[in-house]
DNA sequence: ATGGCCTGCAACGCAGGA
């Protein structure tokens, strides 16, 4: 199984360059994030032409994930149980023997927001509802826009980043926190290097300068990463005309 | 050295992202 993750940050405007990653990749499972488009508007036809299903939790103007995939999806759920979210920043579905959840964390603004004090308590909240599916899953795949860089090899300057909302040490506990359910980081099985970000501000040249974070993340229990065979992040798409801020980020298992 | 953007909505300036 491949499976990839990307912020897209509006598919509709980005539909042309998802479509032509999807055929040029050609992914299993596509998880999405900042789609921004409501489920009754969602491009399904498109991806169906490519042989592609589709589902979405989305909403107009803010946030919205779908997973696109080959095979048809069971249990889709869009909720975090027993926390109240309104946001349409989660969908999980299973494909075969893996169940893939699809999250889009809270950005949190700024440490002093209120959106921050909301974004350790949707962790928190999400913590729980991910023990209860690892609970009931061998395979599971956490992947999404965390939002968070693990630490500061994750991030190209960690001095000026340092207490800032997306490396604050509450936020690096709280993904620890869903880790040690036995989470392990994809992309950290096998790069060693330094400076690989999957986030480039679109300021002040940053991506030409790889100015950049690690907060776009695949997360796999331990029956799964022994079957990660590469976890990559594609920085092609960043550098295309009218990108994402986000590259898609890619990891692929000996799991059917 | 510093600061430099983008999207959507609805209106020509915000809110929000990260």
């Amino acid at each position: 199984m491949k499976i990839a993750t990307w912020n897209v940050n509006s598919l509709r405007v980005r539909l042309e360059q998802v479509l032509a990653w999807l055929d040029a990749e050609g992914p299993d499972v596509l998880a999405l994030q900042e789609t921004k488009v409501a489920n009754d508007s969602f491009p399904v036809d498109d991806f169906a032409e490519r042989g592609y299903r589709a589902v979405a939790n989305g909403q107009r103007a803010y946030n919205g994930v779908a997973l696109v995939a080959r095979r048809d999806p069971r249990d889709v759920t869009s909720e975090i149980a027993d926390f109240a979210d309104t946001e349409r920043r989660v969908i999980a579905a299973s494909f075969g023997a893996v169940r893939v959840i699809n999250l889009y964390v809270p950005n949190g603004e700024s440490i002093d927001s209120y959106k921050y004090r909301y974004k350790l308590e949707w962790l928190a909240g999400l913590r729980a509802h991910l023990a209860r599916e690892i609970e009931a899953h061998e395979h599971c795949i956490v992947l999404g826009d965390f939002n968070i860089a693990p630490e500061d090899r994750d991030v190209h300057d960690p001095a000026a980043w340092a207490g800032h909302v997306l490396c604050s040490e509450p936020e690096r506990r709280a993904l620890r926190a869903i880790m040690d359910l036995g989470l392990a980081d994809s992309f950290r099985l096998f790069t060693r290097s330094e400076r690989c970000y999957s986030w480039w501000d679109y300021r002040a040249g940053a991506f030409r300068r790889n100015r950049g974070l690690r907060i776009d993340l695949i997360l796999a229990t331990p029956a799964l990463a022994l079957t990660c065979t590469a976890c990559r992040i594609d920085m092609g798409p960043r550098g295309a005309a009218r990108p994402s801020d986000h590259a898609p980020v890619v990891a692929e298992f000996t799991i059917p």
